[in-house]
DNA sequence: CCGTTAAAACGAATGTGATTCGTTAAGTAT
DNA sequence: ATACTTAACGAATCACATTCGTTTTAACGG
């Protein structure tokens, strides 16, 4: 064939072809990608150098998602707002998560959100200890929820030995993705209201 | 060869050996672990249905780890204990974690632990609700913060566009395991502030 | 314009991993 | 003893990631 007109392929549209394809199954495989591509496996790697590259596109754009709220608003606003985002961006696409936690965070974007986070508690009262601990569990919280919602059907159906507390708990749940949201807010408020300056280590 | 004289093979031998594998290098693939064992890869197949169940093997021994507290605590001491010996079990083998995230939780050993909590939280003021949400957000922290101790070295050691708060945070930093370590301990500290069975949603 | 270089596609080939199947030999129950 | 099951093996299959050599064509420098 050797080469087209116009090249078929680039960074964008094989990030939002992998995209397409971990959302829709979560198989993300490279023939699967290339054959979604209209293309041979082997074409992409002129334009990427593997598979852990693509896995790295897909993270860097879902964090580019993630709107950073405005300055100047009460530490607390900014952190909850920040949060929802990041959430949000990992529930748009919950198959996405088990990739990304293969490998180390190096995401532009990622430091993005980390300097908002740190410019806003630093501007509170909060020292460079409490900063870097608040940032730290945001990031578990945010990631360990996201986790949750990813979790394939029902962790919450048992088979055997409940007691009847946690039967009564389990007995209030909706949906998974509408008590996974619920339990994201309530986790988010109650860290909120456990941050505080004055605790101070 | 034909059948031995004594079995080479059982499960339990197989998790230990997978489990040994996953410490020591994260590199778990069936040729090695039938390698460690000195059996060839086919042979495992007479004792497990295939890889993913042995990755639940791996899980449901991890979990097995965890101590659960005397009854009768205060509410807050048993969530602690129990989110502390949780974690612990993940921090224990944190190359592991990447693998659980890509299946279900049907873990035996998990709702045991969920029967305590639920049942610490009952005897408490909280209602089925609150309890169901603190119970989902305990289990997405506490998976969060051992992906965070998994994650593979620097993820905070970024190249670029370091704002002075971020900078001032990050240099409080010691090394990485006593840096999640405390993150931990400081969120799970906020979170047992944040929840109040009076605050009732 | 023309010739050289680099880009971008392809197909073939390699290596690894997971799994299946047929075979063999040794336990186990009638 | 005979029949059935268990647990090992090796060979074979299939999928995936990646590399390489080849081909065609775009882009660029004279």
């Amino acid at each position: 064939m050797g080469r087209p007109s116009a090249p078929l392929l680039d960074t964008g549209r094989i990030t939002t072809a992998a995209l397409a394809l971990v959302g829709d199954s979560g198989g993300f495989t490279i023939p699967l990608l290339a054959k979604k591509l209209g293309v041979s496996p082997s074409s992409l790697y002129n334009h990427v150098s593997g598979r852990d590259e693509i896995v790295e596109l897909l993270r860097e754009r879902a964090m580019s998602e993630v709107e950073l709220p405005p300055h100047g608003l009460d530490w607390r606003e900014t952190v909850a707002q920040i949060a929802r985002a990041y959430r949000d961006s990992y529930a748009r696409y919950p198959r996405l998560i088990p990739l990304l936690t293969e490998h180390a965070v190096n995401s532009a974007h990622a430091f993005g959100m980390y300097n908002a986070l740190a410019d806003a508690l630093s501007e509170a009262e909060f020292g460079p200890a409490d900063v870097l601990n608040i940032i730290t569990v945001l990031d578990s919280f945010v990631l360990g929820s996201a986790l949750d919602l990813a979790a394939p059907e029902a962790p919450w159906r048992p088979s055997v030995e409940v007691g009847s507390a946690l039967r009564a708990a389990l007995d209030t749940a909706s949906s998974k993705a509408s008590r996974s949201d619920e339990a994201f807010e309530y986790g988010l408020r109650a860290l909120l209201a456990g941050f505080d300056p004055r605790l101070d280590r």
